[in-house]
Formats: structure tokens, C-alpha cells, sequence
DNA sequence: TTGAAAGCGCTAACAG
DNA sequence: CTGTTAGCGCTTTCAA
């Protein structure tokens, strides 16, 4: 009894505004239900557009929701319909230049469908991401896009279990279990190789990633398949940089004791590209003139270097935007039909490249 | 009476794990209670470490728990106590490079702290920033960390109004409202300006932002105070760059029309510096032989520029995890006491200033 | 030290 | 077409 008093009071209270020091009380859909005179279910029903609803009634409803400035309570829709209107992006490290324009375009069309997007940092490191799905699956996040390269055949399964939609980024033969989106990394490759080639390179290295990761497996692959048949060709002429500015810079040094006569180097990313780029530059390498220089992604450095980078561009916000509307589709329809997306890359020639074609 | 038996058989499949895909279910704290032979009140108090428990009851809930593998669910949490433990972290646009690394300082701290970041690009633009908060607001957010430009006084206020507690980067005066996070813009502006000057540098001009920021406005007048008292000062050796690449490329080309004697750029950002670099490489002027050039903020974009940019480096990634922090601290500790930090700045020579010191 | 029970604000049967 | 009501899973008085 004395708490329903007490409960009284602060309904009152609460209608009044009376609460010290002007702090903004929020509507309720109650007191949406008071005001226009109807039930919650009502007003609950012209909310999410379902269920028949008078059309007077509805307008008496939809005046009392402008009058009140009424906004429905997110956490509680979520608790009650099990739908939170948030999505998680896992990425290795946003820091990471190939990543914002990425994540930018998920959060475009998370934003345009009225999503939110929850930012994670896995580090490639499985814990991480494993800590973060606990966490995820804790706050009923309506589902995950995946740019992430540590994620097992296991953890797939078990989003899927917890009804948790899921799409992927570059990754393999998860195929069947949900949907991968990637662009053409082997066709890529050999996208790259025939530039240069066209441009007169007679011998081609290639300064490759991580072979964990299935886009430079496929990138490395595609140099392969387009040189193993040159009479220059040496496995010695593909050495690894692990995708990192650092590693493309030692990269190219190694390769030049071993091979000084190279006229072309094919990075699997631009990042190793722009390392490869200060490499030449303390051997004393022309860019272009001596050594062609040609990397992969297009990111937006690739513009600032000098001479510019020429790349194999991937349609990084695409590839974004795309994982965001596929899981959104997903959520929304709540078909769990996997598909698989493959974009197209685009050459793209700038300095590095341009030398003289020799015969 | 037909619902709760429908109910019951509800919950009996439930905790029978019953249904069909194998897909799992979340233990609740009801099932943890009833488990331990204790209420949820019990339960609620041994997970929140608050009331006292028995030392004995206590394990037994513990054994319960790990025995259910049972994880709180956040969103009743939320929905019963009012905080999400998430945080939102709304900036300009995270494919300006300058960002990334200071969400990662965000989200890294954020993560420790068992707080989930949320995401937002308001392209500095009011409408999109007004409807972010919307959203934020219907989700509980806990905090907000604006790293934007466009907030207003009006939207400060209305945030204490909702008790969102609220931290801002590089904002001017709305100090006593909340806490504010910077670094030393005029100072810094300063710095580079007397590094131009020792490195020989006599008549130098400055590439600055829009004014509106208050971050460019410092960095302008940093500028001016050091070289007003030098004959060669003029007004038109100051441009404007716009805060970025190609608004750096085109204020350089501005500046060498009327000003073909320059011998040092100081740019408003290192975005600027980028672009003027380009530009002096176009216009066939040497860095640092001819100009030297030093921009401002320390990304990382500087170090694989050639030759590699000076600049006057912040502590970006600690602005991130420092406006974070202080944001978490506020959500615990409830305590509201706006204050503002002042980061240190650091100048960085490379190689853009190079140049043999003239007597 | 523990339990009962009233919410938090919304959705979705079900019954008119 | 509309209202009643039982939850969603947790926190938090209040009583015991």
C-alpha cells in the first residue's frame, strides 16, 4: 500500500515535471495511451504500423505522440521484442588505413536503415573477438559483420545457434553458413601483373601477406599463375611483408641483394607498396625508371606518395556498405539464405607504373 | 488459464533445451535462483556485488552460474537500472585520417572498462548530429564523446537536461558545462613556427583551417604572434586550406603567385602539409632546399611522405582514451564537475625542414 | 541475510 | 478495430 502511495507520488510528479533541477522527463507510451484517450496496444499498434487501427483513432494518437513529444524506448522495445536496432562491426584495428572507409560505409547504411553500429577492435587476436561476442550477445545485438581474419568454422556455428545473423568479409569457405562478401583478389593479382608487364617489366616480384589470410593467398596465387611460365621466374622472387609498411620496406631490400635486376614489384597491399616505395628510395631506386611499383586495395594513401602509387583498387566502401544492407536484409527478413559476393577490382595506373614500354 | 499452461510447456522446452535447430537458450537469473535454491533478488545481489549475501549462499549461486553458463542480460539491465554500458563517440568523419587512431584510444579504454562504443559520422553537420542523439537517447546511451564540430550550446544543455553526461574534444567555451579535452593548439603553432625560424626559414606563411574550429583559429593566431613583429609580415602570406589535401595544394600555389620568396610553410594540419607538398612538388620548388614545410597533429599520413613531414605531433590516441576515460569516470562516480585538460604537443623534425641553418 | 514483488517501457497474444 | 494483460530479464525497495 505505502508503495503504491509513494509510486503515486512520483506518477505525479513525473507528469508535472517537478524533479529539482529541470531535468527532462521522457513519455511513455502510457502516457500516450492517457492522453489520446486509448489503450498501450493502440498506441503501440500505430508505433510499428501493424495490427488495424481507426484511422481517427490513429490520428488521435499520432497528435498525442507529437504533443508529447513521445520517442518509443529503445531498451525496452528490445527487451520486449528481442530487437535492438544495433549492429557490431569487428575489424582487426580501425586504425588500420584500409578500415575507416569501410566501416564508414557500414555506418552509412546502418544510419539510413535506423541503425547504430557498435565499433570493435579485435587485434586479429581470438580472444578478443570472442570476448566481444559475449559482450555482443549480452546486449541482443541484432547482428555482426565480420572483417576480422580470426574467426574459426566454430564461432560461425555458434552465431548461428544464437540466431545471431552474421556476414562476413574476405574470408574463405565459410560459404555455406552465412554470407561472405570479398572482391576478386586472384583476378586482381593478375590484373596487377599484366600492367606490368604491359609496361615493359621483364622481371617481376612479388612482396606478398600473411598466407593466413585468404586475399593474399589469393593474390600471391595470381602473381604465380601469371609468371611461373617466364623463364626469369624464381620462387626467390616473392618474398613476404606482412601486409605492413615496414615489411614491404625490408621486403624490398632483401629482394634487391638477391635480385638487382628486377624491374618490377607487384605488392599484395598498398600499405607494403608504400614501405616497398621508401625502400627503392634509400637503395637509390628510381620509381618508375628503374622498378615499377604497383600494390593492391586503393586505399587513399596510395595518392599522397611521390610518385603515386598505381593499384589494384578494391570498392572498399562498396564492400561496407554491401555487408551492412546484406545484414540488414538479413535481420529484416530473417531469411538466413548465405550468399556470396564477389566485387570487381579496378586497375588503377598512376606514376609508379608509367615507364616507357620497352619492345 | 490456457496461456499459462501454454507457458509452462514454453518453459519446460525451454529448460529441456527442446527446440528443434538446436539453437541455444540463455539461462536467466530465474533459472540461476532456482538452480541455487535462492530468490533472484539473491542473485541480482551476488552479480552486483551490493547487499549482503552469506558467504555460503553466495557460492552456491557462484556453482549456479558457472554451472548454467549464465551471462546477464544486458538490455533488461538496462531497462530495469538505466545504464547500457555503452558510449557513444560521435566525430566528423572517420575516414579523415585523423580519426581512427583516436577512436582507437576511445574504444581501447572503452573495452577495458567493459563499455561498448557506438560509432557516429555527423559530418559535421547539425541535422545528422541532432538525429544521432535522438537514437542515443532512446538507447540509454550512457555518455557521449563528441569529437565534432557543430555542437551547440543548446545541445550541451539539453544533454545535462537528459543526464547524459558528455565529453568534448577541442570545443572552446562551453566549459563549465562539461568536460572539455585538447591540446595545446596555440602552442604548438608557436613551436613550429620557431622551428621554421631556426631552421633558417625568413619569411614564412601560413596554411590555415576554417575558423569556425577552434583548433585553426589557435593554430592562425599562434602563427601571427610569432611573425608579426617581422618586417616581412603580411597578411596575404596567411591562406586558407580548408583543413585539407587539395586545399592545401591550391593555398600553395596561391601563396607562390604573390609570394615566389617563401622559404617556410607552417600548414594548420598535416592533411594541408600533404597537399602543400604536392603542390611545391608541381610548382618545381625542393623540400626542404627551397621550403622548408611543417604541418600540425603528428598522423601517422607523415611518415611515408617524401621526404617525410615535420610536424607538431598530439597526442591523438591519448586524447581518445583520456576523453574515455574521464567520460566513464563521470557515468560511475556520477560526479558532473566539469573540467578541462590541456594535452602537450610535441614537434616532430624530419626531414621537410632539413635545411642548413642560415647565420 | 534473504525473499516477495513492484516496476523499467514495450510487444504481442487473446478476448472482446 | 480496440483493450487487457502477461511477459521480456533484471534491479530495488520493503518486510521479514
Amino acid at each position: 500500500m505505502m508503495i503504491r502511495i509513494i509510486c503515486f507520488f512520483a506518477k505525479i510528479c513525473n507528469r508535472l515535471h517537478i524533479k529539482g533541477d529541470g531535468e527532462e522527463i521522457m513519455a511513455t507510451i502510457r502516457d500516450v495511451a492517457k492522453l489520446a484517450g486509448v489503450s498501450v496496444a493502440t498506441v503501440s499498434r500505430v508505433l510499428n504500423k501493424n495490427g488495424y487501427v481507426n484511422n481517427k483513432t490513429e490520428e488521435k494518437v499520432l497528435k498525442a505522440i507529437a504533443q508529447l513529444n513521445y520517442e518509443p524506448n529503445a531498451v525496452a522495445r528490445g527487451l520486449a521484442g528481442k530487437q535492438t536496432g544495433t549492429i557490431a562491426l569487428i575489424l582487426p584495428d580501425i586504425a588500420n588505413p584500409f578500415f575507416p572507409e569501410m566501416a564508414r560505409g557500414v555506418e552509412d547504411v546502418a544510419q539510413a536503415y535506423g541503425y547504430t553500429v557498435i565499433l570493435c577492435n579485435s587485434d586479429d587476436q581470438g580472444h578478443k573477438e570472442k570476448s566481444y561476442i559475449e559482450m555482443l550477445k549480452k546486449k541482443y545485438i541484432d547482428g555482426i559483420i565480420f572483417a576480422s581474419n580470426t574467426l574459426g568454422q566454430a564461432d560461425v556455428e555458434q552465431m548461428r545457434r544464437n540466431n545471431i545473423p552474421l556476414v562476413v568479409l574476405d574470408r574463405a569457405p565459410t560459404r555455406q553458413l552465412c554470407s561472405v562478401i570479398r572482391s576478386q583478389n586472384y583476378e586482381g593479382a593478375r590484373l596487377a601483373v599484366r600492367h606490368l608487364l604491359e609496361m615493359g617489366c621483364r622481371k617481376i616480384a612479388h612482396i606478398y601477406g600473411p598466407q593466413e589470410l585468404i586475399t593474399a593467398k589469393k593474390r600471391l596465387l595470381g602473381y604465380e599463375e601469371s609468371v611461373k611460365h617466364f623463364p626469369w621466374y624464381t620462387p626467390s622472387l616473392m618474398v613476404p611483408g606482412h601486409f605492413r609498411v615496414d615489411g614491404g620496406l625490408r621486403a624490398v631490400k632483401e629482394l634487391f641483394e638477391k635480385h638487382p635486376d628486377i624491374d618490377g614489384i607487384f605488392c599484395g597491399n598498398d600499405l607494403m607498396a608504400i614501405g616497398a616505395l621508401k625502400g627503392l628510395y634509400q637503395l637509390g631506386v628510381r620509381v618508375p625508371e628503374d622498378v615499377a611499383l604497383i600494390g593492391f586495395d586503393g586505399i587513399g594513401l596510395t595518392e599522397i606518395t611521390q610518385p603515386e602509387l598505381s593499384t589494384v583498387a578494391q570498392p572498399i566502401y562498396e564492400m561496407g556498405s554491401l555487408a551492412a544492407k546484406v545484414l540488414i536484409e538479413t535481420i529484416e527478413t530473417g531469411v538466413t539464405e548465405p550468399r556470396l559476393y564477389e566485387l570487381e577490382v579496378a586497375l588503377v595506373a598512376r606514376d609508379s607504373t608509367k615507364r616507357r614500354t620497352e619492345a
